[in-house]
DNA sequence: TAGATTGTTAATCGATTAACAATC
DNA sequence: TAGATTGTTAATCGATTAACAATC
């Protein structure tokens, strides 16, 4: 499925769009009109239904849309009608929290491997997981032919991390380490560094 | 420090300057231009130098910026200049992980209040907190003019969460459920499921 | 059929970029 | 002074919204 000039801010929308048509489909629903959807999730019918026309008529007139069928669709879309094998890299405490986070699995997105740097970590087993020594980790991803990483390894480390799993083969990052990544053309990355984001609302808070 | 009408979209990329600039003070810089701090940002100079005039004129023509000048405008703006008390709500291993996560405290967000609904936890300790009963959170946070919450409880009951925070105080709220939250206008909501994240980007790979 | 709601177009709004005078 | 780089304006680009014909 060939990126068809669909802009980033529609794509970044539709996993939440998802999000919402999962709960609803949970709750009993079998059918939601843009009105209904827009508002659970805090925006408008509009942008929703032209978010969605740039995919495809998804809808019906005088109906809405058929959750199972759209969800359905939305999972192509996205590519998430099957599991991803991921990698993660520095096994700390937040590494340790993912792998055991169930969320990833539940969603597709399987933690095969975890590879860290520290001799006394190696070895020792997180959930259902070994910790591999991160010699060793440009052979396995390779081999495994994995497409999606996970970075919790410290700031002054995350970049050359980053640059090291894109050669062997790894296309999205999902980056905890509190910097920015810079990488080539066509890699995916996105940051989760939650003080961005509490820094972001103090903004807005008169003290 | 009222809003002046400054674009959202420009508030929520001063953190991410503000941390590019304290990687350069770290690194020995004492001024950096806005080209260099773009390439550090992959963004362009003309947007880092229009975003930052928005809140005044911090460079010096031919020059670029003090960096430690600049560091401390950008506090100042986010309202991060002093410390923030936040209360986290679900200790499960999710809440665990952000109590331990020495990110927070060290950016000036002390966790000190953690709530939990389960009579198992209650009582617990984790790192320097005591898992407090959930039926104590109104009068704790509001005895203690928490404005920052952070959310690790199930998506099913973090709505009835958010507005039960909200109605003693809470002004900010980070959240990590996996849904999305309806709050009156002027509360700061942010939402951090990673899945999202993964979702987005696995739009752009090809299987 | 009447009512509801989609998909789409055109209008509006807002953000980014380019360019350059001001000035350190 | 000459070179560099800011702050700002105007032009461009892109995203959102409003409106409505099509149609279930």
């Amino acid at each position: 499925m060939v990126n068809k000039n669909i802009p980033d801010i529609v794509v970044g929308r539709l996993p939440l769009y998802l999000q919402t048509l999962n709960q609803m489909a949970r709750e009993g629903f079998h059918v939601a009109s843009s009105t209904v959807i827009a508002e659970r999730l805090g925006t408008t019918a509009a942008q929703i239904r032209k978010d969605l026309s740039y995919f495809g008529g998804f809808g019906k007139q005088g109906m809405g849309y058929q959750l199972f069928l759209l969800i359905d669709e939305l999972q192509k879309i996205l590519n998430i009608d099957h599991i991803w094998q991921v990698a993660l890299v520095g096994a700390g405490d937040l590494g340790h929290a993912l792998i055991h986070y169930q969320g990833f699995a539940r969603h597709g997105f399987e933690i095969i491997l975890a590879f860290d740097n520290d001799p006394a970590k190696v070895g020792t087993v997180i959930g259902p997981i070994v910790i591999k020594n991160i010699d060793t980790m440009e052979a396995e991803i390779k081999s495994r032919g994995i497409k999606v990483g996970l970075i919790t390894v410290p700031a002054r480390n995350a970049q050359e991390i980053a640059e090291r799993i894109v050669v062997c083969g790894v296309k999205a990052i999902l980056n905890y380490a509190p910097t920015t990544l810079i990488l080539p053309e066509g890699i995916q990355v996105q940051n989760v560094d939650p003080i961005l984001y509490l820094q972001r609302m103090t903004y807005y808070l008169s003290d």
